[in-house]
DNA sequence: AGCATGGCTGAACACATGTTCAGTATATTG
DNA sequence: CAATATACTGAACATGTGTTCAGCCATGCT
């Protein structure tokens, strides 16, 4: 997905390098400096290319959003099985890139506006995803439609902010293709059936009861 | 709950004012002299009290998991309501205390083997929960039982260290005594019904709760 | 009384930080 | 070709960092 590393441009490498050590360490606890040094340059160019080190921070989060939002967009058409298309893309982004995943834990967690932009972003996406769930289950519900959106997100995205305390309690990596996949199967049907449904498929299986 | 912050101990006036620091601004971005000064005393009391930086975290931990551990073992002679209790108890912590609730946002995002520890008592918690649910409502289920309990996790702790960016999206402060009832019983009901459910079925009425 | 102990401080240290600046090489343009 | 812009650097600067140290003040012990 990305050019080797030692053909990009100064100011891509260090864009890259900061996205991994933001990652690992934080903005607070990398320096300047070390950014420099981990894609082989002098601490003086990130003042060239960047002007701060905030706006440094600046450039990293716009591409990162970039990919993000190109990766939210590319979902909407989804002619795919109907739900579970938020997990599969929760699947591709956070699966495949470690370092994606551990910048998006940390920038979930600020208080910017910008991250509460784009889990604002995230919520529309949820919610209209659960329009088509509940659309595609015949429509009743009796169930708190302010909050589900919320919790779906949290199904989603806990595991993504959780993973360095969860990681240590389990005994397989939580982001490989099948223990994903999994997950995914077991949101769907925590939404669809709770803890306690029938096993058969998406029809109506108690009643055509009206209310 | 705290005894009045000008007749502590300087060592407990440090460790109060780092938890409050380290909660709002994170342990990198703060400095030593930074916490002395919230506390009123001199950045050297610090190495004093605690040796170093790290030191002072340490305690600040220890602390916090203690406060955390207390509440945590309070929980299971819980005769009341059988299930939510694990709702109920992030209510009385989290709920409570912002600063708790932003030392906890950022203890939780690391990977030390402490937080690991403190999320595996939690599973725990979750689990002996699980157990009693399942057995309230028959001990028939389908579900992925391995699961379950990071999800019941997800749907607690998300909000939590969502809250920055959850909150942005909402129109009342999260975390006030209602709106956390009002997600306590949505979350039960996720688990007992899904999304289609019926309204009546087993057990009490969700909403009824004592003041 | 003397004396030790422990909380506490101000000033200093060595070092790391973000940032600036003068200057070099390389390419682009007129 | 000269001129200019751009990528890039090394050394330096001011400031903030964690930490040390010598010493002050109060308390308590003998």
């Amino acid at each position: 997905m990305e050019a080797s590393p030692s053909d990009l441009t100064g100011r891509a490498r260090l864009r890259e390098a900061a996205l991994r050590l933001f990652a690992q360490r934080g903005f607070a606890a990398t320096s300047a400096r070390a950014v420099a040094a981990e894609a082989g340059l002098s601490p003086a160019l990130v003042m060239h290319h960047f002007g701060s080190k905030e706006g440094l921070r600046a450039a990293v989060d716009e591409q990162v959003l970039a990919r993000l939002g190109a990766a939210l967009r590319e979902l909407d058409p989804g002619g795919g099985d109907l739900m579970g298309s938020l997990g599969e893309m929760s699947a591709r982004m956070f699966g495949a890139d470690p370092v994606l995943r551990g910048y998006l834990r940390r920038a979930l967690q600020e208080d910017s506006p910008a991250s509460a932009a784009l889990f604002g972003r995230l919520l529309e996406g949820a919610r209209s995803e659960l329009e088509r769930l509940i659309a595609a289950e015949g429509g009743r519900t009796d169930a708190d439609l302010q909050w589900v959106p919320f919790q779906m997100l949290c199904l989603i995205v806990g595991p993504l902010l959780l993973e360095p305390v969860m990681q240590p309690n389990l005994d397989q990596p939580m982001f490989d293709a099948p223990v994903l996949a999994r997950r995914s199967a077991a949101n769907q049907r925590l939404l669809r059936l709770g803890l306690f449904g029938a096993d058969q498929s998406t029809g109506a299986p108690d009643t055509a009861k009206p209310a």
